[in-house]
Formats: structure tokens, C-alpha cells, sequence
DNA sequence: GACGTATTTATTGCATACAATATTGACGAT
DNA sequence: ATCGTCAATATTGTATGCAATAAATACGTC
């Protein structure tokens, strides 16, 4: 009566549409599209073995969470935010990740403390050898600080908000940029670990503003006029 | 060459399933659903004369928002969400609600005063004839707020917050929980008008408190059983 | 030769049909 | 009579086919 934990072809028992949402949202946060490339439904369905039902269904989600665009009739493209949206979105992340610091003090124990430290060896470790991989991790310290608040919508959306800070980052970000940042992950678990709730929330905020800064310091040029072409475009629906 | 203004039956611009999407939503904030109930593809695709396609594309959407729950091969239900859920909710809220309030500080243009002015009215209007409506409407309120900061995300989240909200306040809220809210609504129409950024994120700090202790003092004992259970059986995939 | 229009092609929107899974009810054994 | 097992029913998961819309191409006119 156990259940088959059978080895790679696992009868599913998640929908196949979870399994392309998750190929195709690594294929956006990787670049291996590029920010306005169209997402056509049979091509991708016939690419991955799936049916166009499928397929829809994962494009829905990804638009959902921000990461494509959908227009009716026109069908999907991965998205290519604005710096305006750059700034919203690290706008809302600076807000809920002092939430989230705030709401960790006093509540980390010593497995937790120790999960965080292995996660910023990890980044560290990957800094030199793995720089794609650097850039992934620093994304998910994030995301793991938030799930150890146990607050599944703030989870949820520091998920949704790292994500679009990676396409923020590739598309305005300066190369090399997210380096510096396991240092001030350090920093965070420290404070973190001492219950220093306004040193802790201070470091988040100026770690998010830093971040913010590296990225947005100006209209990176080269993507400048383009980007000006799509906010019109977009508002005339083209 | 002026595009056809029809009438009744305006030729959709847009994907029936956006319609079918506002329908259920609107069905389950007005609590025309009970919490917890299912939500089968036929009868729905039936009743409202589309396909299981379109529906099934509808409640994924109402699932990405948290207003039903989605179980593989078991179907959709009207969410239950639990106290801590609740206080998750408002936790977030409170702090969203506060980037809104510091966001239009020194960006509140007359016409949109009026705009906040006007919809407070309407607030006051329904509070005595329309005791439905009036909690509708106080949830618009901060929808309104968001919407004037032009940050679409902000938007989408505080939308999604305050949908989750009244969720949260019709199993746990006491009645006529929300009458007191107008005269708030006022003084912080008041403070953002005089760019008082202190006093203005204070009063949405103890607006949010005041919403979160009038809904979750307490596990309301009457669906304190039911939702127990619920936590239980949801652990258990139940 | 350039522009506007018609036709063809490609892609999305939707519904239906079939397969897989879960739920319900009936039946028989203890 | 109660429990467990098996069949019947209902509901979801997926693929495919047709209709509608948009994009691309070819054609004719000026």
C-alpha cells in the first residue's frame, strides 16, 4: 500500500500545467527569452510535449505574477518593465521585507539562525565560481527569510517581488552589481540573531535601497528609448 | 469609422473568462457561497452558459488571489481562511496601507482630494440605508488610496488585501464592525491633505489596528469549531 | 514605385470529447 | 448489523477541433 515513489517518471500528482509554469519562469528569470519576446501557445506546447491547454494555463499564471504580459487576442510576451515599475516594485519590497525582519525578531531559533548562515555560505561559495548562480541566490535569502516568518501571503509576495527584481536587475541593473550583498546578509542575521529589531530593520531597509540604487541609478541608456517606445506603446494598446 | 457603442450586447473585447472571474468573486465577497463550499466546473460553466474551460480559467485566477482554495483532481472551494491567516492578512495590510499613505504625501492634487472627499460621502450616504454596501464601499476606500499612488503593484496587492479582508471579517468580524471607520477615513483625507506624513501614517497604523481588533479579538466562538477542524483537515489534505 | 485593399496564413478563444481520478452507493462477508 | 470491497457515478485533467481574430502577404490602383 505504499505509494509508488517510483524514480524519474513520477506519475504525477500535480497538474502538468505547474511543471511548464516552473520551465518557463526559470526560462524568463534566466534570459533565455528576451524581455518582449513573444510566447506563442503551440510552439512551446509542441516544444515541451503538452497540449496548448496546458500551456494557457501556465501562461495565466506566469501574467498573474507578473512576469508576462497578455493581451487579448495577441497573445503572450515576456515582460519588459519600466524603470517606473523598477521603482514601484522595490518600493513594495522595502516595505514588506522590513516587515519581515520585524516580524522574525524574537522568533528565530538556533535551527533557523543556522539554515540562514548556510544559505549566505552557499552565496558566498557561489560568488566567484558561479556568478549566474550568485545573482539566484542572493534572490533567495530573501525568500527564505520570508518563509520563516510563516506568513504564507508575505511569502508570497516577497516571492512575486524578488522575481521581478531579477528582470528589474537584467534589464537596468549594472553587471556585477549584486556582489556586495552577502556582506550585508551577514550583517542582517546578526542583528537578527540578537533580537536588535532596529538594527535589524535598518539594515534591511538600507540593503533594499542599496540594491535599488545599484539598479536604478539612472535610465541605463541603452535601454532608454526603447523602454519609452514600449510605455507609449502600451498605452495605445500595441 | 466610430467603434460600435452597442448596447446590450457589446461584442467582448475582452476574454470571457475576466467575466466569469468578476462574477464568482463578486459571489463569494457578497457571501453567496458559504465558506468552504465547492465549486464544481459543469454546474457553474452551466448555470452561467460557458465551458468548463472558461470557468476552470476563472477559478484559477480566484485561486492565484487566495478567494478559493484549488486541490488537484478534488476541485475548487470557497476559501476558509483561518485566524492566523487573518492576522497575516492585516499584518501585510498594515504595512502596504502605510507605503500608500507615505507614497501621496506631497502628491494629492486637489481633484483627487475631492475625489477621496466624495467617496467618504458616499460612505457616509450607505452607512444607514445600505449596511451591505457600506462595507463594500470602506473596502474601496483603501482600493481608492492605492490606486492614487499610480504604483500598479501596490494596487494590486492592497486590492487583493482588502478582498481577503472582508473575507476575514464576515467569519470573524462582529456586525456593524465597520460603521466607526468613515470618521477615520475623514481625518486621514485631513492629514494627507495638510502633507502631514506623520500624522497621516500614524492614523492608517491605528485604522488598520482598529480593523484587525474589531475582527479577530478573539476566535468568535461560534465558527471557532468548524474552522479548527479546517486547519486540521487542511494539514492533512483533507 | 508607393499606397491601400483583399486574401491568405498564423495564432488565439472557446467548446467538446475522452481519459484519469475521486466519490458515492451497493453488495457480500464476518 | 458493521465493516470492507467492488461497481457505478460524478468530477476533474487533458487533448483536439472548430471558429474568431490578428498578422502577413499578394494584388491592384493611382
Amino acid at each position: 500500500m505504499i505509494p509508488k515513489t517510483s524514480g524519474s517518471t513520477q506519475k504525477s500528482a500535480v497538474p502538468k500545467s505547474d511543471a511548464v509554469y516552473r520551465i518557463l519562469k526559470r526560462a524568463i528569470l534566466e534570459q533565455a527569452f528576451a524581455a518582449g519576446a513573444k510566447l506563442p501557445e503551440d510552439s512551446i506546447g509542441e516544444r515541451l510535449g503538452v497540449s496548448r491547454t496546458i500551456v494557457r494555463q501556465a501562461l495565466a499564471r506566469l501574467n498573474g505574477e507578473g512576469l508576462i504580459e497578455l493581451r487579448p487576442n495577441k497573445g503572450a510576451c515576456v515582460s519588459h518593465p519600466s524603470l517606473e515599475d523598477g521603482h514601484n516594485i522595490f518600493a513594495v519590497r522595502r516595505s514588506l521585507e522590513t516587515l519581515v525582519v520585524d516580524s522574525l525578531i524574537g522568533r528565530l531559533t538556533a535551527p533557523m539562525i543556522k539554515e540562514l548562515e548556510a544559505h549566505v555560505d552557499a552565496e558566498d561559495m557561489a560568488r566567484l565560481n558561479n556568478p549566474s548562480a550568485s545573482i539566484q541566490l542572493a534572490g533567495e535569502f530573501h525568500v527564505l527569510l520570508a518563509r520563516l516568518t510563516q506568513n504564507a501571503i508575505l511569502l508570497r509576495y516577497v516571492t512575486e517581488l524578488v522575481s521581478r527584481s531579477s528582470m528589474i536587475l537584467s534589464l537596468y541593473g549594472r553587471p556585477h552589481s549584486s556582489d556586495c550583498a552577502v556582506s550585508e546578509h551577514r550583517e542582517l542575521i546578526a542583528a537578527l540573531a540578537r533580537n536588535d529589531r532596529e538594527g535589524a530593520c535598518k539594515l534591511m531597509d538600507h540593503h533594499i535601497e542599496a540594491i535599488t540604487s545599484r539598479a536604478l541609478i539612472k535610465g541605463s541608456s541603452e535601454n532608454d528609448v526603447s523602454n519609452l517606445l514600449a510605455a507609449y506603446a502600451r498605452e495605445e494598446g500595441l
